[in-house]
DNA sequence: CCAAAAGTGTTCATCGTACACCCATGT
DNA sequence: ACATGGGTGTACGATGAACACTTTTGG
């Protein structure tokens, strides 16, 4: 054993953070990608990544990567997996520690995005990405799929202030099917989680509709005395 | 740039690999936990790991350290979460990919497991574990709860053969609660899941409980047509 | 014959689903 | 006045929850 610690028999690796950026632009599901600035593979498609640095917990790391590339703090960001396959990354074994982030598309700071030459992907098209980050994104829209039914996370996605159409439209994009909008709405205010305002938006249609905001106080009040979210 | 790689102004980092070992005894849900053998805490009471090898996978790798520790291979096992909190072990940077498996209890191989020091506990009543193990455990075990709920997963903890009387008992351990019996055979049988035998299992009562087995391949099917498991 | 666990059916309330029309307003 | 999207209620079937007695058999 070495001088420096118990673990000098075995190898290190390098540990990636990489963030699958999801948002919503009040029509179809979206990926933020970027064009690769470092090499190998310098200017091909891929996640937002970057390496873990020793003064950082990986979360923290993950958050600092984010925002130096979108200029988002604050932001709903949770793990996903670990991809660990020996030959993942070409240049060295590299592990790779994924989250995914749920972004209000209007909130992230364009210039730092068109400055990392990032650009946003429909769901249903995304190019070929490098090393194994098709496979990222694809258990990523899984993990959301499942994940945005049992649990209020779809709101992330929207502004604080959103009508009920455009919050069906975004399950709809995100789940890919189409909900009666009578239950639909049934069943969202039923759960007693979204605030009516006064306000309307008048954008979508000439009649306007009603603003609501989810609240969340609420929502844990009820989660702790075993409500569940159910879409 | 070195020669060597692209990414040698990171710094690399440990990765451990942490398993989870459920079982069930017919009566309560245990952990499977080791003296650890190796410094630092070497005698403390800690989940089993072990650290990444350069030509294996991160699965293979929990599965090689779940082998050499309980001589089970087969096994159901699934990524948990990665840890990286800067300091969570005192010896070096070490960053926990953290996998929990599902054992038929009768399965392991009793020497192996004695010869590493390592004994059940129940949920309940876990020691206090070295760095943030018993963290962990408790992500864990909500993982555990959430998911036999929606997925099959209870399934691995019990032998090829089991009675409903057994696999009920199994769900009131995990989840922690009761079920009334007719509406939990109701419930299961009415999957179509289970596949009933000839044989009656005669340890549990005089009458004896008939066995039952849970039909993957129907699940497989049927998951493709939609159909969801639930509790 | 009795203790101990296995096995079985019905009722009721709740919830999901299907479905069609009126409303408000900008042009 | 009309086109466009917003907003509403009801009926039916399916599902989850509550609940008590009979069966089998080893001792």
């Amino acid at each position: 054993m070495s001088a420096k610690n118990h673990y000098t028999n075995y190898t290190p690796v390098y540990l990636a953070l990489d963030c699958i950026v999801f948002g919503f632009d009040n029509e179809k599901l979206k990926l933020l990608l970027i064009k690769r600035n470092f090499k190998p593979f310098k200017g091909s498609w891929s996640l937002m990544g970057g390496f873990l640095e020793p003064k950082e917990s990986i979360d923290e790391s993950a958050r600092r990567i984010l925002l130096s590339l979108t200029g988002l703090s604050d932001v709903f960001l949770e793990q996903l997996q670990v991809f660990g396959a020996v030959n993942r990354d070409t240049e060295a074994r590299v592990v790779s520690s994924t989250y995914y982030a749920l972004i209000k598309i209007n909130d992230y700071d364009h210039d730092i995005v068109k400055a990392n030459g990032a650009a946003w992907h429909e769901v249903g098209k995304i190019p070929q990405l490098i090393f194994d980050h098709n496979e990222i994104v694809e258990t990523a829209l899984n993990k959301l799929r499942r994940k945005c039914r049992t649990q209020p996370i779809g709101f992330e996605l929207l502004p604080e202030k959103f009508t009920i159409p455009q919050l069906q439209n975004l399950y709809e994009a995100i789940l890919d099917k189409t909900f009666d909008k009578r239950n639909f709405r049934k069943k969202l205010l039923s759960m007693n989680l979204l605030d009516k305002l006064e306000e309307k938006d008048r954008a979508g249609s000439k009649k306007g509709a009603f603003y609501y905001q989810f609240n969340r106080e609420r929502y844990e009040v009820l989660s702790l005395q075993g409500f569940n979210f159910e879409l």
